[in-house]
DNA sequence: ACCTGAACACCGTTCAAGT
DNA sequence: ACCTGAACACCGTTCAAGT
């Protein structure tokens, strides 16, 4: 018993964080829950009781990942939420280095469904997206654009920065060209809808 | 003999168009060599004469996916060769059209890789890069914006675009927004990138 | 050059049994 | 409630052998 007095009633935390690091070191392909229970000491079966099949242990991973890039997001824009496109610019830049050091994880949290993804990951996305429209929210008090623009822009800046973030992390660009990229975004994004209408 | 008179010498091409299917119709994770041998008629080794793995299948497909997408955009875009912003809208719906019929596709091809993609991959991206710059050329020639912008607003456009396609085959956003998305994203790139400078 | 078929190691999943 | 360990079906990969 003194042989894994790490985990008493906390496998799943466990296993969860040891796959973070599969991930981010070998990729998606060599996650196998089998190797994670041989790591945690535990025998095949034992992540059934936390995870009922390896599907269930990725949804867990994504929503962690929405959450953990959520916090990220606004901590960065907390930090320069004196001047609009400086917040915009901070947390599309955070976005873009969770991108750069997490990419199988945002390969994960933006993977395909052939149904619907599940109530939790769903429910931390939205998060995500809220966190991004409150920061636009802040730009309509600033006088950067009429409050009716929010949610369209919202939705421009999520796709571009989401697309930037795509092509670090698949190699196309380096990381300096993605920063190049949001912050052509955001210049026009700022200006274009201010003297737009 | 007469069991199998459909593959002579083209048992690559029946393995990569029965790969295309499942990915479309199943899902990455229902991507099986062996399946896809038994489908063909072939023992399963017979695949690796063609495929030295599963990971060059999974090339195969990547690349057959920037050949098909680049493509569909040019013959989109030549519809529509009249008016600038119309070419755009045009190419960018078609990307949009071949993630909602492609998800599991377009993920593949721009799934994260911890080594560089391979060549025949790079080079296919490129050249779907290229069409989306030469999109852009035609933007200078009508005097929409200076050459000396084309490098960054092709960027731009491409991430944005990659961008609403990710979250429409992800189900973050329906594909009627994912519409409504790259409209706005062209008209503040053609009027914005005018006005700016 | 292309395909067969046995062999190996690994995997996800199920389930009866233990504590 | 949580974990063990045997069992099953499936998979990718290797390789000697065939044609």
């Amino acid at each position: 018993m003194s042989q894994r007095p790490f985990h008493h009633g906390n496998l799943r935390a466990a296993l969860l964080e040891r796959a973070e690091a599969v991930l981010r070191e070998r990729g998606l392909d060599a996650l196998s829950l089998r190797e994670l229970a041989r790591e945690a000491g535990v025998s095949h079966g034992a992540p059934r009781s936390h995870f009922p099949d390896r599907a269930a242990l990725l949804d867990a991973l994504a929503e962690r990942g929405f959450l953990r890039l959520d916090e990220e997001i606004r901590r960065a824009a907390v930090r320069e939420r004196d001047d609009h496109a400086r917040t915009l610019r901070a947390a599309a830049s955070a976005y873009l280095g969770f991108a750069v050091r997490e990419p199988a994880l945002l390969d994960l949290m933006f993977a395909t469904k052939v149904d619907e993804p599940p109530e939790a990951v769903r429910s931390a996305a939205e998060r995500l997206f809220a966190t991004m429209s409150g920061l636009m929210d802040a730009g309509v008090a600033a006088g950067a654009y009429p409050a009716s623009d929010v949610a369209r822009l919202t939705l421009l800046l999520s796709a571009t920065v989401q697309g930037a973030s795509t092509l670090v992390a698949s190699r196309r660009i380096t990381a300096d060209q993605g920063e190049a990229l949001i912050g052509d975004a955001i210049a026009l994004l700022c200006s274009g809808a201010a003297a737009g209408r």
